[in-house]
DNA sequence: TTCCAGGGATATA
DNA sequence: TATATCCATGGA
């Protein structure tokens, strides 16, 4: 176990953790532990000081994005006066390298349901087939997923969801991600879209946070409610006139308006 | 009890 | 291409 110790005032892991891009993670009194594969991570937060301790740090410094400087980037969005209060809400908020695979099933998992239940239903699936780390499982590997049958995944609480995850991980088995790193992101997200079960939202989350394409602007319910104007009125819309503003810097104008958004509902 | 959630597939025109 | 409808479940 090793413990390293990063001064950055554009690291806040609540922020980075509860902006809604990651679902496993356990928050305790002083810290925060996080996973990700077979790996965990406990974080605690002294100022603008974040203490991570883990088996494997080298894998969670470049998870959490510390080669990219956050000071350029909200320079850079505060040009754009829509984008300032939220950014000043949320400066803290860090892209995380997630990984590819646990991206797409979690989003899979993800759609028209609430991050409660999304949290509880992918706990399920780690204790269910992720291999037994001592006090956690780890996610479970494309392999062991293949196990399940689509009603063990309805039994999950997965609804009408089981039967797209049920092909997904037959699809992954079969290639359907393998060198996708290596595309352009038109062409990476063409070949997300043809996985049943991903449509343009989730497809651009797996983009941003599993593949860490910045240009990616993903639409969900509060997005959408949150830019929809009288002429913005598709959820299609929104994504063209967003990712065309922001560019390479879409997605991480997304996280600020999306945690600044959805913290003011649920605190209300 | 009702509304809604980090939507997508399918049928229809 | 664009719109309408259906889909399971449980959190709030």
């Amino acid at each position: 176990m090793k413990t390293v110790s990063i001064t950055n005032p554009y690291f806040s892991i609540c922020q980075t953790l509860e902006c809604g891009q990651v679902f496993r993670y356990k928050k305790n009194q002083q810290s925060y532990v996080v996973f990700s594969q077979d790996k965990k991570c406990e974080l605690t937060q002294n100022g603008d000081t974040v203490t991570l301790k883990s088996d494997d740090i080298d894998y969670f410094l470049h998870y959490f994005d510390l080669d990219t400087d956050y000071e350029n980037i909200t320079k850079t969005l505060s040009q754009f006066d829509e984008l300032k209060e939220a950014i000043q809400f949320g400066k803290g908020i860090r892209i995380l390298r997630q990984n590819l695979i646990e991206t797409v099933i979690s989003f899979i998992i993800s759609q028209n349901n609430n991050i409660a239940r999304i949290q509880k239903i992918i706990e399920k699936l780690c204790s269910r087939c992720g291999r037994n780390m001592g006090d956690y499982y780890a996610f479970p590997t494309i392999e062991s997923l293949l196990i399940l049958s689509e009603d063990d995944y309805k039994e999950m609480g997965l609804g009408y969801r089981a039967q797209y995850l049920y092909s997904a991980v037959r699809a992954i088995k079969d290639g359907a991600l393998d060198s996708i790193q290596s595309e352009s992101d038109a062409k990476a997200r063409e070949r997300l879209l043809r996985i049943k079960g991903i449509g343009p939202k989730v497809a651009d989350c797996i983009m941003l946070f599993g593949l860490t394409r910045t240009s990616a602007y993903p639409v969900d319910t509060w997005i959408f409610k949150a830019n929809a104007t009288k002429t913005l009125d598709t959820p299609k819309k929104v994504e063209q006139y967003f990712t065309d503003r922001y560019s390479q810097f879409s997605g991480y104008a997304q996280q600020y308006v999306f945690y600044h958004a959805r913290s003011n509902k649920i605190a209300k």
